[in-house]
DNA sequence: TTGAAAGCGTTACCAA
DNA sequence: TTGGTAACGCTTTCAA
């Protein structure tokens, strides 16, 4: 009574091969230890000889888990979801889960149906959400009146009483503008943008410029959007002004290459006149010259880590404990746009 | 005999709503036409008031389809997985399919085994390839064994016999080529890539030259690899040369910055010295100076193509007849790294 | 340590 | 046009 050829084998064919109950195959394949070790060898066997492999959707429909990890973002840079889901992939493969990825409809037209709809037909274990996703209110009480688990991806301070896994962005401020003052700058500007991590960059800057005693000059900070526009915009200020500054932090590369872009056309010299430095490590930042001086966020990092939180139980919703914050090392990446003062102007 | 609270309603409990049987509901959520108007609107009112959604490890399980599209990647640039994957979760939706995204191993042990795994547990309705995967013979294979239906995104000329989605890389080369002869340069060079798109703009680039009975100068066409350093490094050969070019086409946009970085380094003032073009519209081609002229591939659209595709049955495996292949729209987009040569040296 | 049998929620075949 | 009922391939009680 053999199967029609060509159809992959089922579990219970392997029992028959390796003379055991398809439980016991089950046991086996969801390593489960009360399994006499001939008993698991002989299955193995039969595993191997037939190449069977479960099937996903008969036991996520059997079981409790579904095997499948979602990652949810919206309109994100093309190296912020290429390095999450570099990670990402990479840790449901050591998981045996898949990922499966959804990018939210532009015209955020009924959002929650939209995740609603999805948590209800794949029941995913888990879910990863990036910014700006991880601070809307909405997303969040969805996901948790269906109690499914989730780690946020850099969330904003407090990270909404859900399990989070971040870099330490005020530090890594911190130290960026310490490698400015170490080389000789007092005057140096810091363009702002519109995003959470901004502000965590800038305390870092304000608290380095303070520990060196050096004045956190208002003129001085000039708001940007995280768009290259306004990082040429702020610098066009920025170079208008009286004592202009010889060193600019942005607090991200794309604003810090808009300012590099005005430096070049108004003839100011990078490094030698101005120096710069980004933040994120784009693809951009080493691609042009002089290359950006910047952090690089492990965000494939980050979103292993999400996954195995996810996985591990650390992720669960309990009310009460404090949720976990893993808190991952970055990278001061220091490269040709940040240099010492010129002699005749520091 | 109603169900625990909070579990999700099933189809039972809206057969039992609506007074039909289950197969009814099946048949309505499935879209059958063999369904009474009235019964329809009753099921459907049902469906509304519980918010049922069908489980898809059920349907997946019953049927004999998964609902899940697979796309696969290695090691592709962060603009490419970004625009493919915007698509692909785009077309998906639209088809009530899901995106499972699975990014091979750097240390390519066993892509086979791998991929295999990926199918036997998953069951994909289709997957989608992008370059180099598209190209490899192993993987391809793999797939072919296990009936599962693929489409290509810009495989190397010939397709493999699948079907498959791309733009018209030589034409786009041809017109850009155009563009650089119009405005005046006749020593036009080129930095090839190693991959297979960079064979077909180099023919569009030749075609351009010789429709204009310009000479297809060997010592202007040297090699590179992709990178930006390659880039570099071609433009200082070229730099070199006893009649240096007035125009440089990079096979994609990280070579030409490459050789934009090399220029500024040497003085060499772009665009008034040295025109350059470049191919793929990345993020960095708008983030320089002088931004970047170059091609915007349709990723996105590409993409959305190959899920249809794939769910219309244009992509089954049909040995014989030659496999539908689309040819998407490209654009090329004008910036400041393109002009006239200068006067005295044209 | 092992197994028998009862689901899991849906589709599909065959009757009515 | 509808409905019963048997799969689908696995996990999970509950016994042995």
């Amino acid at each position: 009574m053999n199967k029609r050829a060509g159809a992959p084998p089922t579990i219970i064919d392997v029992a028959r091969q390796a003379g055991v109950s398809i439980k016991t195959v089950s046991r086996v394949m969801n390593k489960e230890p009360t399994v006499h070790a001939d008993t698991r060898a002989r299955v193995q066997e039969a595993v191997a000889a037939l190449n069977y492999r479960p099937q996903l959707s008969a036991r996520s429909l059997a079981g409790a888990k579904s095997f499948l990890i979602g990652l949810l973002y919206y309109d994100p840079s093309a190296a912020f979801v290429a390095g999450v889901q570099q990670g990402a992939t990479l840790g449901c493969r050591e998981a045996g889960r898949h990922l499966v990825v959804e990018s939210l409809q532009e015209n955020g037209v009924d959002v929650q149906a939209q995740i609603e709809s999805m948590l209800a037909a794949l029941r995913p274990d888990g879910m990863i959400l990036t910014p700006p996703l991880c601070d809307d209110p909405v997303i969040l009480e969805t996901l948790r009146a269906n109690r499914t688990p989730c780690v946020l991806i850099s969330p904003s301070d407090g990270g909404h009483g859900l399990p989070s896994v971040c870099m330490d962005d005020a530090l890594a401020a911190e130290e960026l503008a310490n490698l400015l003052i170490s080389l000789g700058h007092t005057a140096i500007a810091f363009i702002e943008g519109n995003q959470a991590a901004s502000q965590r960059r800038r305390a870092g800057y304000e608290r380095a410029l303070k520990a060196h005693r050096l004045r956190v000059d208002p003129a001085l900070i000039v708001p940007g959007t995280f768009q290259f526009e306004s990082g040429v915009d702020a610098a066009r200020k920025l170079f208008a002004l009286p004592h202009p500054p010889t060193a600019l932090f942005a607090a991200n590369d794309f604003m810090a290459l808009g300012a590099l872009t005005e430096a070049q056309r108004q003839g100011i010299a990078v490094p030698g006149d101005l120096a710069i430095v980004g933040f994120d490590d784009s693809d951009a930042a080493s691609l042009v010259w002089p290359a950006l001086t910047t952090v690089r966020q492990p965000l494939a990092e980050m979103a292993m880590a999400a996954v195995e939180m996810l996985l591990s139980g650390a992720a669960r919703i309990d009310e009460g404990d404090a949720p976990p914050v893993r808190v991952l090392p970055h990278e001061v990446i220091v490269r040709g746009s940040s240099a010492a003062p010129a002699k005749g102007r520091a």
